[in-house]
DNA sequence: GGTGAAATAAACTTGCA
DNA sequence: TGCAAGTTTATTTCACC
């Protein structure tokens, strides 16, 4: 992984993937002006170097029976920090965890079917440290692309 | 969109579509033992019943020039709620927004150049209402699919 | 880095179980 | 719904600039 430097190209190439994961490299390539193997070659150094991190499908999830999302911010004591992170990627309710500046803090954007899930999920989380949950309604903005 | 009643290939096929959105429906295919036609098929009613709601490509944003992310917490004065969607919709720094339950509140994820950026754009939220921000760190959970 | 053309592979279409 | 065979596109490879 080294550093790039990337051009307008690289960027409207970035900006194709970003709304459609899923385009094909000739339709990216009339996009941005260039031939596809051009722009496969430029997607796969962008991949290699690290830019692209991953291809992700996004998911309507009170569809699929998950009706409960929750921004949970947490404050673990120093001592706990390692079993929490662990326990963070292993449950897969979390769908998310940051870790935030200061005071071993973190957040979490976890999804449950049941509200009685959320409670137990928060049970659980309260042996790492205080907690404080949000529960999430609609997507004011669902996802923005960077540029 | 309709209600979809999905059977265990639909959720194998989401997995793999979660975890590479690139992926061709010959690889799709292989994995959850049909054939690609099948697959397109599959793939084509859930994206129309709105249980696929995209694909996104996800990018290392510090490569990108952009090294500050936050998690804002705001709670909006009532009669300023439409304008400060608006803003939230407009406003290119910010990636994510959700509506919060309760009291007018909304969580944003922003990533912004420099923290002087992110200073203007806290002094601009406070328009509208009490913010709290926590600047992100590492990703303990990248992002995880839900199955 | 990029193009254009040929070979390979994948995606659509259609008819049938 | 899914499969198979045939057609149309897209991807890959490579020689050349």
């Amino acid at each position: 992984m080294e550093i790039k430097s990337l051009d307008q190209t690289d960027l409207k190439i970035l900006h194709a993937l970003q709304e459609n994961a899923r385009a094909s490299f000739a339709e990216i390539a009339k996009q941005v002006g260039l031939t596809a193997p051009a722009v496969t070659e430029r997607i796969r150094k962008l991949e290699h170097a690290g830019v692209i991190t991953g291809y992700r499908t996004e998911l309507d999830l009170r569809q699929l029976g998950f009706d409960v999302q929750a921004l949970i911010l947490i404050e673990v004591t120093y001592k706990d920090e390692q079993a929490f992170m662990r326990y963070a990627g292993e449950k897969q309710e979390v769908l998310e965890c940051h870790h935030l500046l200061g005071q071993s803090a973190f957040s979490l954007k976890v999804c449950v079917k049941k509200m009685l899930d959320l409670e137990a999920l928060i049970r659980e989380l309260m042996k790492f440290g205080q907690t404080t949950t949000h529960i999430l309604l609609s997507e004011v903005v669902p996802r923005r692309s960077v540029f």
